[in-house]
DNA sequence: CTGAAAGCGCTAACAC
DNA sequence: GTGTTAGCGCTTTCAG
C-alpha cells in the first residue's frame, strides 16, 4: 500500500518549475526548451506521478470516456454472440486510443430512459455509441434534443439520416448476395425469416425480395417468416414455413439459423439436400452448427473501430460533415447449401 | 439543443439560498428545514437541474463509477457466453444502485498490466470487479500492491484467499453432484474434461475424483482430459477419451460440451445411450444443444449482483471483514444423460 | 439549521 | 518559452 499524494504542484516544486509548465509538458505541448521537458519528465518518472484524471475532466471539460450504450432489451446481450463480438471490437479501439468504455445495458425502456437522461445530465462523457437499428428506436429522440455526441452502430431510419453519424453494414445488398447465390446452386421456393421491428433486418428481406423480382420469380408471402432475432423464434418460424414447402429459406441471422436447423432435425429434414439454409453475421455460432453455416459475413469488429474513431474525430471537430459508412459484406460457403 | 449551464450556484440564487444548502438537500443531509428542502426541490425540478459528476469527484473524492476488469484474452469474452451473461448480471446491479459500469476487456497481457495500472494511478473509480480464475493471475499482484479497491469473481488460488473479497461458486460440490447423478443413472466408466488452469476447473475435477474415491472406483488418469474453455477443445479432448472407451463425461462447461457433443455425432455415438454427458454453466447453449444438456446450474446472475453489493459495502466501509460467498449450484436434468 | 469560504488537482488564458 | 492567475462545479469544514 503505498499512499502517494503526488500532485502536479509537487512536481512542479520538485522540477523547479511552474505547474503549468508540468502541465504542458505532460499534454505535450510544441513549444517547451528540451532542457525543461526534460527535467520535467525525469521528476515525473522518478516519483511515479500519474495525473488524475478527474481533475483533469473537470479543468478541460474532457473526461477521455466514451458511453457504449446498448438498448436492446439485456436477454438478446447475451443470447446472440454479436454484441459481445461489437463490444470486444469497440473495446480493442478504445484501448488503443487511451480512451475508457462505459458499458450501458438496460432491463427495461424505462431504465433506457432514465440512464441516458442522465449521460446527457452529467456531462461525463466525451460522447456515446449507440447500438441497434430498431425501428422506432426510442433512445435516439432523447439524444436528438441534447448535445451528445454520438454515433450509431447502425444506421437510423430511413429519411432521418440527417448529419448523423453512423457506421452500417450491407444489409440490403448482403441479403441480394444471399438469395443469388441460392438461385445459382439452383433452388427455386426460397423463405425468408426476417424481423419485422429491425432496420438491418428489414434491408435484408429487402434484399431477397428484389433478387426475386429480378429473376422473375413472384414474392411470396407465405414464404416469408418474422423471427425476432431469437434461436427459439427460427426455431418456430421454420416450423411455419415448413408448411409452403420451401427449397431453401435465407435466415437473415445465425442464431436464428441455428433454431431452423433445429427444427430440420426435429423433422428429420436433410440439411443441404432437402432444403438449403443461408444466413447472415458469421458468427461462432456459424461453425459450430451442425451442418455449418453458409452464411454473409459482416465486419462487426471493423464497425467497433470505426465507430470509435469516427466519435475521435467527432470530438475534434464537431463541424465535420457527418460519417456514414456502409461497410461491405461476404459471403462464405459451407455445408449448409448445396 | 438545449445549452444547459446550470451550475449549483443559479439553483442557489434562485432558491434564494447558499451552495452549501442546496448541495446539502441534493445529498440528504439530515438537518434541513422542511421549508428550505422544499424550495430547492422545487427550482432543482422546474429547472431540471443535474449536478455535475465530474465536479463531484474532484470535491468528493468519489466517482460512482466501479470498474470491471476481465482479464481472460478477448477470444473467451465472446465464445463463451458466461462473460456476457455476468456483465449483464453486474450491469442490472450497478443501475440499481445508480452507479456507472466501466468496462476492460484485454487483448494482451501486456494491455492488461497498462490498463490496470493506469485504473489504479489516476483514482478515477471506487473500485473494480475482476473476473477470471486462472491460476498465476498476473492482475491481483499489482492490484494488491495498490490501495485500490477490489472484489474478484472466483477465488483466488488455496492459501491466498487472506481477506480478499469474492465470490464463487460451489465448484467442487458441484463436481460432486455431476459425478454422483452419473454413478446414479448407472454410468461407470467416467471420464472428465477439466481445464488445468483454471481454478474453477480443478475444483469441479475434484469433486469428479473425490466422488470416485468415495465410491471405490479408481481415478483413471486416461479418462482425464484437459481442454482450455473452448468449445474446440471439447472436440478434441472428446475425441482422444474416446479410445479409453468412457460411457459417461463430465465436462465441466457447457461450451466445451457442446463441442464433445460435435465429436460424438461425427463418431455416430448416442447420446445418452451410448455415452452420457453431463456439464456446467446452464448457460443459453445447454438448450440448445442437441441433445439439450443435463448441466449444474450456476447462478451467475447473482454473483454478478453479490459483487457489487460487496463493492457497495466495501466503499462505506473499507475496515469491514471480509466477504468470501461460495454460492450454491444446482442439478439440472436433461436430455444427455440417461 | 444555514452560510461563507476554502479547496479538490488540473488546464487555459493572459502576461512577461 | 515560461510563469501567474483564474477558474472548472461541487463538497466540506468552520462559524454562527
Amino acid at each position: 500500500m503505498k499512499s502517494k499524494k503526488l500532485t502536479i504542484k509537487k512536481i512542479a516544486e520538485l522540477a523547479g518549475v511552474s505547474k503549468a509548465t508540468v502541465s504542458r509538458v505532460l499534454n505535450d505541448y510544441p513549444h517547451i526548451s528540451d532542457e525543461l521537458r526534460e527535467k520535467v519528465m525525469r521528476v515525473v518518472h522518478e516519483t511515479g506521478y500519474e495525473r488524475n484524471h478527474v481533475a483533469r475532466m473537470l479543468a478541460s471539460n474532457r473526461s477521455n470516456m466514451i458511453g457504449l450504450v446498448i438498448p436492446s432489451g439485456a436477454q438478446f446481450v447475451f443470447s446472440d454472440p454479436y454484441f459481445p463480438k461489437l463490444t470486444e471490437g469497440i473495446s480493442r479501439a478504445i484501448n488503443q486510443h487511451g480512451l475508457t468504455l462505459a458499458l450501458f445495458l438496460f432491463h427495461s425502456p424505462e431504465e433506457g430512459i432514465h440512464t441516458v437522461k442522465n449521460i446527457i445530465a452529467n456531462g461525463l462523457f466525451d460522447g456515446v455509441i449507440i447500438t441497434g437499428d430498431r425501428k422506432n428506436d426510442y433512445i435516439l429522440p432523447i439524444v436528438l434534443e441534447s448535445d451528445l455526441r454520438f454515433v450509431m452502430i447502425g444506421r437510423p431510419e430511413y429519411g432521418s439520416e440527417g448529419n448523423l453519424n453512423f457506421i452500417d453494414v450491407d444489409n440490403y445488398i448482403g441479403g441480394k448476395i444471399a438469395v443469388e447465390y441460392l438461385l445459382e446452386r439452383g433452388y427455386r421456393r426460397i423463405g425468408v425469416i426476417g424481423c419485422s421491428f429491425n432496420i438491418a433486418a428489414n434491408d435484408r428481406v429487402r434484399g431477397y425480395e428484389d433478387v426475386l423480382r429480378e429473376n422473375g420469380i413472384p414474392v411470396d408471402p407465405n414464404l416469408m417468416a418474422d423471427g425476432d432475432f431469437s434461436m427459439d423464434s427460427g426455431a418456430r418460424e421454420m416450423k411455419k414455413l415448413l408448411a409452403h414447402k420451401p427449397d431453401a429459406v435465407f435466415v437473415i441471422t445465425d442464431t436464428m439459423a441455428l433454431g431452423a436447423l433445429r427444427t430440420l432435425r426435429e423433422h428429420d429434414i436433410c440439411v443441404p439436400d432437402d432444403i438449403g439454409i443461408i444466413s447472415f453475421d458469421d458468427l461462432p455460432p456459424a461453425i459450430q452448427a451442425d451442418p455449418q453455416l453458409t452464411t454473409i459475413r459482416q465486419p462487426i469488429h471493423e464497425q467497433g473501430q470505426l465507430a470509435v474513431e469516427t466519435m475521435l474525430q467527432l470530438i475534434d471537430n464537431p463541424e465535420r460533415p457527418a460519417n456514414q459508412v456502409e461497410l461491405p459484406v461476404e459471403l462464405i460457403v459451407r455445408a449448409s447449401t448445396k
